[in-house]
DNA sequence: TCAATGATTCTACTACGGTAGAACGTGTGC
DNA sequence: GCACACGTTCTACCGTAGTAGAATCATTGA
């Protein structure tokens, strides 16, 4: 099960994040109000999506139930990109948004109390 | 100019960053060594680097300047993966970094550091 | 029973990233 | 003067994400 999600999955994978499980046809008439995308569309990526071990199909009626779950990919990607551009270092990340005033106050004094439950 | 880069952009210029400006000949010497490509790889990746505007070409000598900085290429993916995993919320990622113990005792205290200047 | 409507699958095109062989140009040592 | 080596460009193949039309299947109202 390859964790790393592309664009359009991503789509798919929200909104059963959102919603918990869903019908193919109901995410087919989601995305297609969202996105434009035809039901054909969201049906090959369903299909692909299944055959990734993304989605798990449950019958009848073609439910679909999300089989990595936010955190997941959440921590797969970040980690990815600690190691593409800050050389491994998540404390790099982390200052680079602070220093680039990334954060608004609050969001830093809620950080700060985190850290200290840390200790 | 397209921020975004592929992995076989962020090698060349991971390159570039680190060694400033270098010759045709000279990263594509580098990058075979590093990762076995071919050099007439190393140029094409050139060409599509010189054409979308992240490296700037110079004569004499195929000389290579990177025309956009480390800096702005983790900033603009780091905003991506936040708006993209995170809801846009920044702080979001820190505290899922911090909770994962994703950080050593060190570098949680030098972000508490870097906390308390911002004050 | 059957036509119509909606659900699902089949098939396929396009764009592009990744990769590199072949060809071409050019300077240099003999 | 020329062969050779190296630098550079041209061209092209492959895999796959993104997208969807056409075909097929199933349900249901008349």
């Amino acid at each position: 099960m390859d964790i790393k999600l592309f664009d359009s999955e991503m789509r798919i994978m929200s909104l059963l994040w959102e919603h918990g499980a869903l019908r193919a046809q109901q995410i087919a008439k989601l995305l297609a109000e969202q996105t434009g995308w035809s039901k054909t569309t969201t049906y090959t990526l369903l299909k692909r999506s299944i055959d990734k071990g993304l989605i798990e199909r449950i019958e009848p009626d073609f439910i679909c139930r999300p089989l990595v779950t936010r955190e997941q990919v959440q921590q797969k990607e970040t980690d990815e990109l600690i190691d593409k551009l800050f050389g491994g270092a998540p404390d790099l990340l982390v200052s680079s948004l602070l220093s680039r005033k990334a954060l608004s106050a609050e969001q830093i004094e809620k950080l700060r109390n985190l850290i200290d439950e840390l200790k």
